[in-house]
DNA sequence: GTCTATATTGCGATAGAC
DNA sequence: GTCTATCGCAATATAGAC
């Protein structure tokens, strides 16, 4: 299988964002806004400043695009894994705490992208939701050692990915973390 | 305004089903099993056992259908609200509890079907989801008498409902509830 | 790699018979 | 109250020029 058609450019960061990455956060962004009924092709090219055959041509499909959009939430999902094993304020804590949307963070923007595919009964969309919730609840439970209050702290952090996905206020977060076993009373 | 078009039968458990009824049934049902793509008129009219002109005479457009389904779940809110007032298991608990999907619970398939077009980002089902949501939360708190505390509940609520609507396995609930402070404890 | 057609299908909605 | 037939439009996808 031929590699990627556009090579990464060794520093992601200078570099202008590809066409690509254009396309996957123009269609995260009109998923989250405006929900999947307005996330067209027509609809990801223009928010892009592309044409339709130009983003036919990095995804061939619709499909393809919602693979790509779930192939980078898998990949952020994976670092982030990592900064909430090694937070100094308990892995718990971290979830709770990032699971409120800020809708710059590439994170939370493409975990509600992918909410809002799995509501549209997206079979491979619930799968990547499912196969990422479950490493989140796995590093919990690692830190509490207990399976029934990392089920609790992982409900609270999926409650807050629903309401944020429906753009209602979040509540406050750490009067909800000072309420919820197994954070409450841990070093910020 | 006129009333409704078929007038209510004295005894709706032991009359047949209106059609009206049947429609509203069948598009719950396309909603949560297959998502609002696959609920479109001609699948929620064959599901109901008419044809398009049947249903459009009901409904005179799709958002009539949405705007009777979001009707449904406020009667039926209202309704769980009084008995979840007066559940002597207490507020909260029966509302973890409730959370939990069983397909047949008219309720819940309500629900289920609300949060799928909210994710579609329809406003009036948002709208009424959070006017739901917002009266089970007063309810819990007036239990609990903790407005954090109240809101962990609700959260842990949401993240059920979530769950259920992708499908996934749900957690044993009684787990659940022993973790959870507020309801820990309580008589069953 | 990006563009402009264009083919094709599926959906919401109308009209009018029965 | 329910049906069939049909219009109009929007969305995915293809073909091929530049």
């Amino acid at each position: 299988m031929p590699s990627r058609t556009p090579p990464a450019p060794a520093d992601a960061a200078t570099a202008a964002r590809s066409t690509r990455d254009r396309l996957l956060d123009a269609a995260e962004q009109l998923l989250g806004e405006a929900g999947p009924r307005a996330a067209t092709l027509d609809a990801v090219a223009a928010a892009a400043g592309v044409s339709k055959g130009g983003l036919l041509y990095h995804f061939s499909s619709k499909d393809a695009l919602v693979e790509g959009l779930l192939e980078r939430l898998r990949a952020l999902a994976a670092e982030d894994l990592a900064r909430m094993r090694s937070a100094p304020e308990g892995a718990a804590r971290y979830y709770v705490r990032t699971s409120v949307v800020a809708s710059s963070d590439p994170l939370q923007r493409a975990t509600i992208a992918a909410l809002r595919l799995v509501q549209d009964a997206d079979r491979r969309a619930v799968a990547a939701f499912t196969e990422v919730s479950e490493a989140w609840r796995v590093a919990i439970e690692e830190e509490l050692g207990d399976r029934a209050l990392s089920r609790v702290v992982q409900l609270v952090g999926d409650g807050l990915w629903m309401s944020a996905s429906m753009g209602v206020v979040p509540p406050d977060v750490e009067e909800v973390l000072a309420a919820l076993p197994g954070v409450a009373g841990r070093p910020v």
